[in-house]
DNA sequence: TGGGTTTCATAATGGTCACTAAATTATCCT
DNA sequence: AGGATAATTTAGTGACCATTATGAAACCCA
C-alpha cells in the first residue's frame, strides 16, 4: 500500500483540497438549495476556476453527490445514531426527534436537513434522484427499528415519524428557533409515544 | 358604478383572460415553485407573448402574487375555515389537520401547500418576501385561536401545528399518499389533543 | 373614414447558467 | 536538462433567465 501523500504521483499537484471543497460545497447546498449555488459561486467560495471543480468532480450533479455523502457522515449522521440506540421503540424514537432538534436548528450551521430540502423545487432530475434515494433509505431504516417491536405499526410510525421530521426541518429553515423546535420535538415523541402505548394496550 | 364587461374600453380589447392565467400560474408555481417555472414557461401556459403578461401583470413578482391571493381563496382557504369552524380547541385543531391531509394530498392538483414550500430554495427575495409574510399572518391567527382557550399554551401549541403542516405539506410534495397523509394527521392530532388534554388536567 | 387608445407580436436586451477547448504551468522521473 | 503527466488558467460555448423597445394590429368614438 503507497501513501498517496508521501509518494506525491507525477503532473502538476493540487491547488486546493478537494475535501475542504466539498465540505464547502456542502454548506452551501446546505443555505440556499441545489440549484440556488451557482458553480462559479462554489468556485468562487473553493478558490478554484471551473475546470479544476470539474476535473476533480465531474459535474455539479457529482460535486453534490459528494456533498451528501459528506453530510451522511457529519450532520445527518445523527438519524443512523439515534435509530441505533439501545432503548426501548417511543424512547428510540424520541431521542431521534430531539436529536433533529438540535441539529436542524444548530445556530453554527445552516437550518434544517440538507437531505429533506436541498432539492426542494429543483429543476435537475439528477440531484433530485440523488436525495429521493436517501430519504426512502432512511425511511426503510426507521422502519426496520420500528418493525422489530411493532410490525403492525411499521409503516404508520414510519410515515408519522418522516412527518415530524420533515416538519422540524422546515420550520427550521423558515427561522423557527432551535428551543422552539426542542419544544415541539418533545411534544411530537409524545404523541408518538401514547400512540406506542395505546397500541401496547390494545394488544 | 360602470360595467366593465358590457361597457367595453377603447383600445384593442385583451386575447387572454386574466382572471384564468392567474389560475395557470398558480397551478404551475405550486408544481414547481417559483424559481421553477420560467416566464416563457407560464406565456406558453397562457397562450400569450411575455409583454402581455407584463402588462397585466407588471413583473413575474406580481403573477406570483395574483397567485398566492388566489390560493388563498381556493386551495388555502381550509386554514381560515378549519379555524373559524365553532369547536373546542382540540377538535378544531383536529380539524385543521385532517383538511390538510385531504388538500395537500389531492390527485386532480398538486401536492403540498403553495405558500408553504412555493419559495423553498428560492432565489428572489421579494417572492420568499411575500410568502413568508402569508405565513406569518396563518401562524398569528393559528395562535389567536389558539389563545382564546389556553393562552398559557398559545407560543408552543402554535409551533407544534405548524411543524404539522409544515410536515404534511413536505411529505406530500415527497409523494406521500393521501391515505397515509390521513393517518398522520390523525396520529398529529390524537398527539395534540393529549398535549391539549394534558394542561387543562393539569389546571 | 380617421384619430385615439390599448394590446398585440417581433425581436432583442444584458445577465447568468453549467460546462469546456486550448494553452500554460508545475511537478516527477529518467 | 528534458520528456511525461496532470492541474492550472484564460476565455469562451450555447442555452436560458426576466424583461423591454418598437411598431403593427384591433378596438372605440367622432
Amino acid at each position: 500500500m503507497i501513501d498517496k501523500k508521501t509518494c506525491a504521483r507525477p503532473g502538476r499537484p493540487r491547488s486546493f483540497d478537494p475535501e475542504a471543497a466539498v465540505e464547502t460545497a456542502m454548506t452551501l447546498f446546505h443555505e440556499r438549495g441545489y440549484d440556488g449555488v451557482g458553480v462559479a459561486e462554489l468556485c468562487a467560495a473553493v478558490g478554484v476556476k471551473p475546470p479544476s471543480l470539474y476535473a476533480a468532480f465531474g459535474s455539479k450533479e457529482g460535486l453534490f453527490e459528494r456533498a451528501l455523502e459528506l453530510y451522511l457522515a457529519t450532520g445527518g449522521r445523527f438519524v443512523a445514531e439515534a435509530l441505533a440506540v439501545d432503548a426501548g421503540l417511543a424512547e428510540t424514537l424520541r431521542g431521534l426527534l430531539l436529536r433533529a432538534a438540535e441539529v436542524y436548528g444548530a445556530e453554527d450551521g445552516p437550518p434544517g436537513c440538507l437531505v429533506m430540502d436541498a432539492t426542494r423545487n429543483c429543476t435537475d432530475p439528477k440531484a433530485r434522484d440523488l436525495t429521493a434515494a436517501l430519504k426512502r433509505r432512511s425511511r426503510q431504516r426507521l422502519r426496520d427499528r420500528i418493525a422489530r417491536a411493532r410490525p403492525d405499526l411499521a409503516a404508520e410510525l414510519a410515515d408519522h415519524v418522516v412527518v415530524a421530521l420533515y416538519g422540524l426541518s422546515a420550520a427550521a429553515r423558515d427561522g423557527m428557533s432551535r428551543k422552539a423546535l426542542r419544544g415541539v420535538a418533545e411534544g411530537l415523541a409524545a404523541g408518538i409515544t401514547r400512540r406506542i402505548e395505546d397500541a401496547d394496550a390494545a394488544q
